[in-house]
DNA sequence: CATATATAATTAGCCGCCATACTATATGGC
DNA sequence: GCCATATAGTATGGCGGCTAATTATATATG
């Protein structure tokens, strides 16, 4: 239930055309209100400390590396465009949560470093975050957790020429 | 398996922080990548025709009334502002799919109508998009469906104080 | 050594979405 | 009839993603 209202008023329609496969439309409209729910939800655990679910991925990835980053590995890691990474950066800059710091060696390179607010907010939204995700899923059963992953993978399989990752 | 490369690293992360319910997140993360590789699946169909998803969405609504529909009517039923149908409608203007049309009784108020070729594609893109999603489901038994349906209800209960729909 | 090529980061411009603020027009109450 | 308020559509500016182009620097090759 609870579909995104985008999703109601297309799958009326869908239902009233008596298009093949309404049941089908309507898991697809489930699963996608499910994930946006599910970013919303993200999102407005985020936003108080000056993070977007971008921002929070760089953060992470800064918080597991004790000697910085370069803007290129984190769009690598990330799976991000450098040019994105440099928006994001300007962001988590603007919120004084990083550094950027020029590479004495190679003068094209910054090295990109967490402040000490930087660290302690990666601290408490890391701890918030993985509360929330555990509530998340948490009254599913191990059965249940099992036979989801199973389902959603199934329905994987028909996605994408590209699917995750891309074809380039 | 296939979770976004952002998504995996932070994965990665989870289980080296040994993260309690690393299960869950994972779950978490493979949702959302399923949702994300509908939605780039969903845009790759889309964009030949000079479409997004918002745009489509529109097009669609705008297809089942025949006499046309306000910008404000298009806005509610969608479940966007009406800032974002102006975009939409600029983008299916552009595209000569739609019209804007003056209202003689109300000079604040617009008509938008489908274009012959508005129509034409609408019709063209539907078929393939009842297709497309009838496929990716396809593979997936009847009970199989009403499994993930309820897995999904059931995840879905966890979420928002505002969830689906908003708290406004 | 000079020049070509590769790489690092950024800028610029586009898209779709949002919220906020604005303009024009309608409408209701006095 | 006039003024306050509500409504319709849009402009503006932000965010985050993209691609393509730009600038600076490194490196490899003739």
């Amino acid at each position: 239930m609870n579909l995104e209202q985008k999703y109601q008023a297309l799958l009326q329609e869908a239902q009233r055309r008596q298009l093949p496969d309404v049941a089908g439309i309507r898991l697809c409209f489930q699963t996608l209100s499910l994930a946006s729910a599910i970013d919303r939800d993200c999102a407005a655990l985020l936003t108080p400390h000056g993070l977007s679910e971008g921002r929070f991925v760089l953060l992470f990835l800064l918080d597991a590396a004790s000697e910085g980053l370069a803007p290129n590995v984190l769009a690598e890691q990330a799976g991000i465009t450098r040019a994105t990474v440099t928006g994001l950066l300007d962001g988590l800059e603007r919120e004084a949560l990083i550094e950027r710091q020029a590479n004495a060696s190679d003068r094209r390179a910054l090295n990109i470093e967490l402040t000490r607010k930087g660290k302690q907010v990666a601290k408490k939204v890391f701890d918030q975050h993985s509360r929330w995700i555990a509530g998340l899923f948490g009254n599913l059963s191990t059965p249940e957790r099992q036979q989801l992953a199973t389902l959603l993978d199934k329905v994987a399989t028909n996605l994408g020429a590209s699917g995750p990752g891309k074809t380039q």
